[in-house]
DNA sequence: TTGCTCCTCACGTCACGTGAGGTGGC
DNA sequence: TTGCTCCTCACGTCACGTGAGGTGGC
């Protein structure tokens, strides 16, 4: 049993917080003292506990207060969604930061772009040794030990989606043993 | 000279955004028509390409006021702030979508992390071939060609702020000529 | 006369923060 | 009695969006 400002600093919340939480339903608590005080219930921070994870996604109030009185196949939707909006969030950030790092130096020059496109990720493992089949082993190997980091890694070259999902189905397949040369079945070449 | 739904429409804007630029002295158009409709003159219409600029960069509109109105030192000021203020933001989105993709699939396993860190970056880039020294010229040359990029990526890896600053200083000797083998001058291995 | 654009309030939004004015518990 | 925590309004925030009710211009 948990006065408000108790089970606020629980969860590092501030007390406005959890009242305004009460007057919108999300969490009511289950019992008032004979003084009027809200009592909170070891199940009412229970329903805190799984409010906070939701917060900590970034669901909004009303998203949390529905996936808590739903199914799964709702919560996954929500979910998903979230993510979703995320990336375009993450991006709508991206795009304010080139902004401010072309206002910042070139003045509006825009010589060297903060971030890489493709074709300068490319130019730089050239650089430092890679040959086509090593990329394309680069890739293989991203997209198996982790594919989310892969989709984002490709987003944020400024890749299309349409050739981000190319990149990834390629990705996918086996990794040729070697490349192909049917003059030279021996060892591999290097 | 320009009504007000003429000036949104360049910008992209709505009526009421400008209605309420004019509400908080952002933007007062220099004249009425006779019928009291405002009118926005060429220095008008330059004066919101700037507000359009700033915006862009993620100011709040309090902010773009006093950039108008104050000399360039406040300008670069409030820039850096606000840079700062989105490395912060996007880091907070990122944590966001690490939860998301936590309670998404493991359930709440969090076996495999949706961004990588440097240990599993560094062996995307072993297992497709490349040897320390290869990974020495890739930092050098990412280093040499989008210094700020690499700063951005080091970031995303989750390294920290000093290791970041050794790591770049260490990209910008450079690049060694080739490893040095006191017992080989001739060409170089490989 | 008919659309179209314009005008001025005024209220709603999202997730709280900040008082103001007052009461209960150790 | 003194602090501390609690209570209930009510208003403010940020950058607009959305009516309501009314007028001007071609």
């Amino acid at each position: 049993m948990l006065t408000i400002s108790r089970l606020a600093r629980r969860f590092g919340l501030s007390r406005s917080t959890l009242l305004y939480y009460d007057s919108i339903g999300l969490l009511r608590p289950s019992g008032r003292s004979e003084a009027g005080y809200r009592i909170y219930s070891p199940q009412d921070a229970a329903r805190m506990e799984q409010i906070d994870l939701y917060r900590k996604a970034g669901l909004t109030l009303a998203d949390i207060a529905r996936v808590l009185s739903a199914d799964r196949g709702t919560l996954a939707a929500v979910l998903e969604t979230r993510l979703r909006g995320l990336g375009a969030q993450i991006q709508a950030l991206r795009r304010q930061q080139q902004v401010l790092v072309d206002l910042l130096r070139g003045k509006n020059a825009r010589r060297r772009a903060r971030s890489l496109d493709k074709q300068g990720w490319v130019a730089i493992l050239r650089a430092s040794g890679l040959s086509e089949d090593d990329m394309r082993r680069w890739h293989v190997e991203f997209e198996a030990s982790a594919p989310e980091a892969h989709q984002d890694f490709l987003e944020s070259l400024g890749i299309s989606a349409d050739e981000v999902s190319r990149i990834r189905r390629w990705s996918q397949q086996r990794p040729k043993p070697r490349p192909i040369r049917r003059t030279s079945p021996g060892r591999p070449n290097r």
